[in-house]
DNA sequence: CCAAAAGTGTTAGTCCTACACCCATGT
DNA sequence: ACATGGGTGTAGGACTAACACTTTTGG
């Protein structure tokens, strides 16, 4: 390595941000904390952390995904680079936001409360430090976009979920009602779901059915992507 | 600014590389230089240059554009930042990859000449330092993402153009050919082109008319996109 | 027996795709 | 007159969108 060809230029902290999406079976929320330090200590915010020199800021992303919610592997993409010369008001930071999706029940509890951390529906965030907001807005457009062409929407949920969770979990996600009959049929004529013997009969009397997804042709239609919803 | 808060965390050198694409008529192609500086001077490569304490990456990006072409307001979009930790053999160097759209033809001689730069088709690039492949393929593959749902192609064109030149656009970028009759009659349908009365003689005895685009509903569908191509 | 959510088909309209011939012109 | 690329319409199939009633079961 022979940095000092380059050593002319600017060096400039580089930091990430993650926007970590749940669902709750009803809405969809994202997950803030109360930031622990300064600038704008105990003001709401995205969970960050600063890339360090040798990491990238890939793993800075799971690195900080990690330390939030004792997950791993969690599914995470990255969004965007947020670069305006005062983004941050304690100095020049550069920030890539990740945007991630995690099952809301497989969040703890414990780090919850270390962090200081809450889940909010996305239609009543609080008002975000810096550039937070706008990070939140974009990864909301792109989850609506990504999710129309790629299955992903089923990080989201528990292994078992209903036809019906499913179909409210679209519905956040695109903020609009989608009819019972043409969704059941789309969805289920990708042939990625299987469908099990058990019922779940906490939200309704007659019960519904639980589904799992068929791992083969899930992730094949992950990565070549397909008109989905 | 109090940067000290900061201040036991990393600096990382931040640069910006940009896709340039361009088409001639027939072909996609991109631009390239011919590295001036080490390492791994005289390689091929993407045109770039390291992001200030001053300027966002954005701002960069048009920096590094303008000195290439001469040209301003160039159309650009941020593709993806490249982290790895080893990407670039000389030092630790996060670089924010952004794609460029320019008419060829608007493109200086002169500059060429100074920045040994050259257009190559995209199918047959050299090979490039560092990532600088990833990004190209990335940013082609973006490219056609972008082009099926908003109408950014005619940033590649003259401001006239015939139909059958932005056929062969779409067939560039899509690499597979498309039905005369079918582009014809959906492109039409958008009502974003005006034609003139004046015909393009150089590649037909019968010529064709050229066309110019209505820069209102133009930048009405540039904003919300639609189903394109 | 009633309330509440689950499950299930059909039809009309729209959009997409495939396909072939005549036209205008320069040589 | 002919070679070259430009311009034009139609029909079948696929997909989408709209729509309402029956089933199950806990209370």
């Amino acid at each position: 390595m022979d940095i000092n060809k380059y050593k002319s230029h600017d060096r400039i902290l580089v930091a990430v941000d993650c926007i970590i999406f749940g669902f709750d079976g009803q809405q969809l929320k994202a997950l803030l904390i109360k930031r622990g330090f300064e600038p704008e200590r105990g003001k709401w915010s995205l969970m960050g952390g600063f890339v360090s020199k040798d990491e990238s800021t890939d793993e800075a992303a799971a690195r900080v995904l990690h330390q939030l919610t004792g997950m791993h592997n969690i599914y995470m993409e990255q969004l965007h680079c947020f670069s305006h010369v005062n983004r941050d008001t304690a100095g020049r930071v550069i920030s890539v936001a990740y945007f991630a999706l995690i099952n809301i029940a497989d969040y703890s509890e414990q780090l919850q409360l270390e962090h200081e951390a809450r889940w909010f529906p996305l239609n009543k965030t609080p008002e975000l430090v810096f550039d937070h907001g706008d990070m939140v807005a974009l990864a909301k457009e792109r989850l609506r976009q990504k999710v129309s062409n790629h299955p992903i929407g089923f990080e989201l949920l528990p292994e078992k979920f209903t036809l019906p969770s499913l179909q409210n979990l679209y519905e956040a996600i695109y903020e609009e009602p989608l009819d019972k009959r043409n969704f059941t049929r789309k969805i289920l004529s990708l042939g990625i779901l299987n469908k099990l013997d058990e019922k779940e009969k906490e939200t309704s009397r007659k019960g519904a059915f639980y589904y799992i997804f068929d791992k083969g042709k899930y992730s094949k239609l992950h990565q070549e992507g397909v008109k989905f919803i």
